[in-house]
RNA sequence: GCCGGUGUAGCUCAGUUGGUCAGAGCGCACGGUUCAUACCCGUGUUGCCACUGGUUCGAAUCCAGUCACCGGUACCA
């Protein structure tokens, strides 16, 4: 375990409140996909997701049903964890913000910036909804009186009625110290942002200057307890962010080893709503503290629904009536159909615009027709021309020249290359280009003729076997993307013992077929639509 | 307003330092084939490479301007 090199990822820590939705899906197969990826190149991988259960809009709906915050977290959580379950999620740590590992490692946070001196008292001024019981900013209220005509009345930018000022003691972060530090880091690391035009944003927003941030509040208490002022509770920032840390024994004695081991993260995959906490406030405090930065923040997009008829893309939103639910998407393309339509259709990074016509499409022509009929009519002629097995390999049957070993020639390679940058849709590509010339090669090979003429045994052999092997092949490369998939083609070959693979590229070289095994022809992996 | 980006076949996009760069996939049309999930294979798809100027022997590829669209412009997990 110790030998293999740590690869540490996370998503976001949800917001409990809002039931899981496709946005929250996407960035957690994101996730997934890699943490697959790289535990089949032989990484001891730790992949982090959870939930932020803290906060005041929490509290309120709690009460609101009658139940404790606790309680009202508890009854939530669940459907998180059933819904990742359902999308094979292979999560390896869940933490909740509410856990005493986060409460210890939050308040520990606290006396450490407070001895580095970064944390100071002030006041915290702001817009309060009363009606609305909403806290706003000045610049939320500017904006919105912009938006509607209305500069100078202070109005709620939610119901439209008049703000009360208010004024609340509150602990500040020392952000603005922060500045030329954080320029230096995005200067020696230009990929710490990701995609190359996120950083861009980033940088240009640090160069605009930075203000202290208002990190406590008093106005609720459903929060961790600042431990030097326990009127005052830890406003998001400070704990929500800190539960990357937090998860690998930050601030914990007792886990130290761990926390030099994972610490930091390679990788931060979050919305590009939230960029700004990781890429800005999230260096800045590790870097008050003395702590080093994560490797990575990924920025994905959002989820737009596209419209077939204009190819325009929209907004998903309840009122629209245009929302799309994860179930909906299961019902129609499977769990597996699932995560290779939004891993491969949608590009990391960009929005994407998705469309149930769009999604038909790519499942028919992609799993279907491709992958799923390739697999099909490949182990079919197997199984009638070897007896329900695969062909008996001669000796170096593996270096004989084949068309389909020299497009296998280093594909493991340029795939590689592709998902360590989350290039999924090109590393997909490259698969797939396998997989189109396998069902070319036998259309050119014409197994069924050769099938017929005896003197042509050895022929047959051949053209069966590097169909079999670069269906092997495909089957690894894929599994990131589709596990149970991938896993139940092995198994169609007999070659469960290559399932869990720890490294892709040897289980990717040519030659690992094995010959005269059993050959199950199985259902359709992927009925037409 | 300011900053950044994009504009290439019906759709999604590739096009490195300017000289087979006019491409790929999907969709669509037609033809062929049968091992297979009515699949697969082949052929085609009449594109002012947004517009206007400029640099150059030569630009989708560099420069200037115009138009259109998108993103960012601090407390939204």
């Amino acid at each position: 375990m110790a030998d293999k090199p740590s690869f540490y990822i996370t998503t976001p820590i949800y917001y409990v409140n809002a039931a899981p939705h496709l946005g929250t899906a996407y960035c957690t197969i994101l996730c997934d996909v890699m943490a697959r990826y790289k535990r089949s190149v032989g990484y001891d991988v730790k992949f982090l997701t959870g939930l932020d259960e803290h906060g005041e809009k929490v509290q309120r709906a709690a009460e609101e049903h009658g139940m404790t915050p606790q309680e009202w977290c508890d009854s939530l959580a669940p459907a998180f964890h059933e819904i990742w379950d359902t999308l094979e999620i292979s999560d390896d740590d869940f933490i909740r913000t509410t856990e005493p590992r986060q409460v210890a490692a939050v308040q520990h946070l606290w006396e450490r910036m407070r001895d580095a001196g970064y944390i100071y008292k002030g006041s915290y001024d702001g817009w309060y909804c009363v009606p609305e019981e909403t806290y706003f900013t000045d610049m939320q209220v500017v904006k919105s009186d912009e938006e509607r005509d209305s500069v100078g009345q202070h109005l709620c930018p939610d119901c439209g009625r008049p703000l009360e000022r208010v004024q609340e003691e509150s602990w500040f972060f020392k952000l603005s110290a922060f500045q030329d530090r954080l320029l230096a880091l995005y200067d020696e690391h230009p990929d710490f942002v990701m995609p190359d035009f996120r950083m861009r944003e980033v940088r240009s927003f640090v160069e605009g200057g930075l203000r202290d941030i208002s990190v406590s509040r008093t106005s609720f208490d459903w929060g961790i307890p600042v431990p030097f002022d326990e009127r005052h509770v830890t406003y998001v920032w400070f704990d929500a962010l800190l539960n990357y840390a937090t998860a690998v024994g930050f601030g914990n004695p007792d886990q130290a080893e761990q926390y030099a081991r994972r610490w930091p993260a390679q990788f931060h995959v979050v919305g590009k709503d939230i960029i700004r906490f990781h890429c800005v406030i999230w260096p800045a405090m590790l870097m008050a503290i003395g702590e080093a930065v994560p490797e990575h923040v990924f920025a994905h997009g959002f989820l737009m629904v596209r419209d077939d008829e204009s190819g325009k893309n929209v907004k998903m939103s309840k009122s629209l009536g245009n929302a799309i639910a994860p179930e909906d998407v299961i019902d129609l393309l499977g769990v597996e159909g699932y995560r290779y339509y939004f891993m491969t259709d949608c590009v990391p990074g960009e929005d994407g615009g998705i469309s149930y016509g769009r999604m038909e499409q790519v499942y028919n022509a992609d799993l279907a027709n491709s992958w799923g009929n390739l697999v099909s009519r490949s182990l079919n002629m197997s199984a009638k021309y070897f007896a329900g097995t695969t062909p008996e390999l001669p000796e170096g049957w593996e270096r004989t020249e084949s068309p389909l070993r020299s497009v296998a020639e280093g594909l493991v390679e340029r795939y590689c290359e592709h998902m360590d940058a989350m290039r999924y849709t090109q590393a997909k590509d490259e698969v797939m280009e396998l997989v189109h010339a396998a069902n070319h090669y036998i259309e050119d090979a014409a197994p069924w003729a050769v099938a017929k003429d005896p003197a042509r045994a050895d022929e047959l052999v051949g053209i069966i076997a590097s169909l079999l092997e670069s269906i092997r092949i495909c089957a690894h490369l894929l599994a990131p993307f589709m596990p149970e998939t991938s896993a139940e083609v092995l198994r169609r070959l007999s070659l469960e013992d290559q399932v869990e693979t720890r490294d892709l590229r040897a289980a990717c070289a040519w030659g690992g077929l094995v010959g005269g095994a059993g050959v199950t022809k199985g259902d359709a992996l992927f009925p037409r639509l």
